[in-house]
DNA sequence: AATATTGGTCAACATAGCTGACATAAATTT
DNA sequence: AAATTTATGTCAGCTATGTTGACCAATATT
């Protein structure tokens, strides 16, 4: 009995500390996209703009199809979003080379200020929760939330 | 020249970790969430019911207003969210004993089932993700999550 | 020449946020 | 006792971001 009572604590003691990860994963994660939100709103923009104009900042000359399936979401919700982007002068985009119905999508240089400027807050926000930390606490950091990842996707961040 | 080359490169560098960091944030929440949302679909229900079913389970007999300071959404949106949770049977509410006007929350056996159901969905993904790493790791991921959150709020969870 | 791929477009819908205005009941303060 | 504050509800309407399904056009590949 004695042991059994001690197995159930232990399982509550350690539910309660996964119960509590989930809570500051939400949290963080809420007021870690905060900031960049109320700048864009701003702007008239939305923080599926933002994941665009993130990612075609990444890597210039992406295609749809390559944002399509990095964000997951359909080509109707994405054409939404990227259209305004256009007009509103953020993005360009410019035929393949190889296949010319592909739309190479780059930022303008309206468009790299503001990708400068929403990358630097969050990578500051990071910066000052690393800051008190070393350098395996980050790694460990890190390799936790790849372990979240699904396992059968993301190939190019395990 | 070379000092300041030497400079550049290591904020290139560091640059380059803190936008892998903003990545992994990105990909780990949503993978974190998707598992969850797939089964609340099936059942007509979002996010936002999971949310306010899994602090209502953290905390039976809470009122609408912590609720309200804890989601940070308007009335209006946890109203709509709360009344369809009340007529589904999933959460009931008595009047408050001091305060009569309050709204004390609780869980209905339906609704236990439900939020244990989501709950053990991600323990088991921090679980598996803490897996392989030590109690320093696991405490390192704890504290830089913390420090993600915005100073003035969550009293609490610091 | 047939088929597959890349991409766009239209219509309609759902969810989950938001604002503003106003109502009611109960508790607290003056 | 009266006035104010608090806890909550409700109505109407708006926005952002996701969804589905149907269909079209241009271009590549086989």
């Amino acid at each position: 009995m004695k042991q059994s009572q001690h197995v159930q604590k232990g399982l509550f003691l350690r539910k309660q500390e996964l119960r509590k990860s989930i809570e500051l994963l939400f949290f963080a994660y809420r007021d870690f996209t905060k900031e960049a939100d109320e700048i864009l709103s701003q702007l008239g923009l939305g923080r599926a703009h933002h994941r665009v104009i993130y990612f075609v900042g990444r890597k210039p000359g992406m295609t749809v199809s390559e944002l399509l399936s990095i964000l997951k979401i359909t080509k109707q919700s994405l054409s939404r979003v990227l259209s305004h982007l256009l007009e509103e002068e953020y993005i360009t985009q410019r035929p393949g080379e190889r296949d010319k119905r592909q739309r190479l999508l780059s930022l303008t240089p309206k468009g790299v200020e503001l990708e400068a400027r929403l990358t630097d807050m969050q990578c500051r926000r990071f910066a000052k929760a690393y800051a008190d930390q070393g350098a395996d606490a980050v790694n460990a950091f890190q390799d936790i939330l790849r372990n979240m990842l699904n396992d059968d996707e993301h190939a190019e961040l395990k």
